[in-house]
DNA sequence: CAGCCCTCTTGATCCAGATCAAAGGCTGGC
DNA sequence: GCCAGCCTTTGATCTGGATCAAGAGGGCTG
C-alpha cells in the first residue's frame, strides 16, 4: 500500500521552512523562531487514498489540515442523504476551520485522488497564534477569504445561467492553479463531471453538453479529465455575465444581442 | 433629523457591560477588566436610516460592526449591476469580517430599517484579541459560524425546490428571533418580498404565491410584513426536504410519495 | 384628501435546464 | 486479456419556476 510512496513520505517529513507551499498556507514574515514553533505542532500524516475521508460530517473537531499534494472535496449531506459539495481544495489550502463553532465537523472531506496533508491540532494552533500576532491575523484572513469565495459561489448558485456557472468554475480553478505555480491554461480536473455538476447546482448532462459546446466555440479543448483553455478572455467574460443573454461573446456573427 | 432620537442616543451610550446583546456579540467569560478594555475601543455611532449604507462594496475596510437594533442586508453587486443578497443581519450580529482579506469591503451593507450599531476599529480589535485569548477564540468562532450558515445557504440555493427554500428561510429567521429573546412564531419581516426572493434565488412572484399557499395549507398566517407561524414542525419538515417530492407532508392524504 | 408610486398578489405563458433514455469509452479487477 | 461497472456523452422529452401581464392595496407627498 505504502510501498511505492517512500519518496513521498520522505518529502512529507520535511519541515515547514522547506515546504514549497509554505507561502500559501502560512503567514509571510514569521521569523525562524516562530517557524520552528509552528513546525513543532504540525503532524505529518500518511497519504490519504482516493475516496477516503480526512474527516466526516459529525466527527469531533480536533485539527485543521493543510493539503500538501492532491485535491479533495468538502460536502454536506442533508436528511435525504443527498450530498452538496461546498468546495474543492487544492495544495496549500487550509481546511476544517468551519468546524470551530460547535467543535463538530459540519462537512465531510473526501480525497479526490491520493493526497498528503499536514494535520494541525487546533488548540495548539490557537494558543500559538495567541503568541504570534502574524499568525492570528493570518487565520482571520484565511477565514475571511473563504467567506469571500463562498459569497461568490452563492451569487453564482442563486442567479447565473449554466454557461456562466461552468465558465466561472473553470476560470476560478485556472486562477488557483496559477497561484500555485501551475499552468493556468492547461490542467487536469481531479473531480468527476458529477462532482462539478453537484457543486454548481446543475445536472451532469448539462456539464457534459456545455463542455462540448465550449469546445465547439473554440473556448477550450477538453479530453476526459484534461482541459486546455484556449480563449481565457471569453471564458472570463462569460463567467461575469451573470445576467441575461450570456451566449458566445467572441463570435458575434450569430450572437443574440 | 436626529431630534426624535435622543432617547436612542442615550441608550446607545451605555457600555458593553450593560448591553442586552452582549452575550450574542461578545464572548462569555470576559472579566470586568477585559470588558473595560473592549468597551474603550468601541465607537457608538449615530443611527443609520433605512436605505442608508453602513459600508459599500469597494470601501476600504477599517471597522467591523455589531448591530444594536434593527436589521440590515449585505449584498454583492456583479458587473451588470445585479445585486445578490448574501445575508440578513439581526441585532447582535457582528458584520464586516469578510473584508479582512484584501482590506476592502466585498459586500455592501444597507439598513432595512433605522438601525443603530457599534463600530469596532478592526486593528484595535485584533490587537486586543491578541491579549485576550477568549476574544480571539470568539472571533474565530463567529467566522466559523458564518461559514456554516453559508454552507447551509449554498445547499439550499444549489438544489432545494422553492417550497424548501422559503420554509428554510422562515424557520431560520424564527430560530434567530428565538435566540434573541423574541417570539419564534410571530414576527415582522423587515425585508421586502423582493429581498427575500433575491436571497433565495427566486422570483418575487414565486415568494408571493408560496406565502399564499403556505397560508392556505395552514402553515402560517401572513399579513403584509407580519408573519405568524402556525405549524412549525411542518415548516421544518419542508425545509429539510431538499430532495424530490417536497410537498405538504402533514396532510398525507394527497401526498405524492 | 387626491394622486402617484411602489410593493405585492394573482393569472397565463414560456423556456432553460432537469430528467429520461440509451449508447459508447475507460478502468480496474481477476 | 477480458469482462463488469462506472463515467461520460448525446438525443428526446418534460416541467418547475421564471417571465410577462394586469390589477389591487398601502402609504407617502403635495
Amino acid at each position: 500500500m505504502s510501498r511505492n510512496r517512500i519518496v513521498d513520505l520522505a518529502e512529507i517529513r520535511s519541515n515547514c521552512k522547506k515546504c514549497s507551499l509554505f507561502q500559501l498556507c502560512m503567514p509571510m514574515g514569521l521569523d525562524d523562531n516562530d517557524l520552528e514553533k509552528l513546525d513543532k505542532i504540525i503532524k505529518r500524516r500518511r497519504p490519504v487514498e482516493k475516496g477516503d475521508y480526512l474527516y466526516r460530517m459529525g466527527d469531533p473537531f480536533h485539527s485543521v489540515y493543510t493539503i500538501r499534494a492532491g485535491s479533495l472535496k468538502t460536502y454536506t449531506t442533508n436528511q435525504n442523504g443527498q450530498e452538496q459539495i461546498i468546495a474543492f481544495h487544492l495544495p496549500g489550502d487550509l481546511i476544517g476551520l468551519d468546524a470551530i463553532q460547535g467543535e463538530i465537523h459540519t462537512c465531510s472531506a473526501k480525497a479526490l485522488e491520493t493526497i498528503s496533508v499536514c494535520e494541525i491540532p487546533f488548540d495548539r494552533l490557537e494558543s500559538l497564534s495567541q503568541k504570534i500576532p502574524g499568525l492570528q491575523h493570518h487565520l482571520l484572513k484565511l477565514m475571511s477569504e473563504e467567506l469571500q469565495l463562498e459569497h461568490c459561489h452563492m451569487t453564482i448558485l442563486a442567479r447565473a445561467p449554466v454557461e456562466a456557472r461552468l465558465a466561472s468554475f473553470l476560470t476560478q480553478l485556472s486562477e488557483r492553479f496559477r497561484a500555485r505555480g501551475y499552468s493556468a491554461t492547461e490542467f487536469n480536473l481531479s473531480m468527476s463531471r458529477n462532482d462539478i455538476a453537484n457543486s454548481l447546482g446543475m445536472a451532469v448532462e448539462t456539464i457534459s453538453r456545455l463542455l462540448s459546446q465550449f469546445q465547439e466555440h473554440g473556448l477550450l479543448q477538453v479530453e476526459r479529465k484534461h482541459v486546455q483553455i484556449l480563449d481565457m478572455p471569453a471564458l472570463v467574460e462569460l463567467s461575469n455575465r451573470c445576467g441575461p443573454n450570456a451566449q458566445n461573446t467572441r463570435d458575434s456573427s450569430h450572437g443574440t444581442a
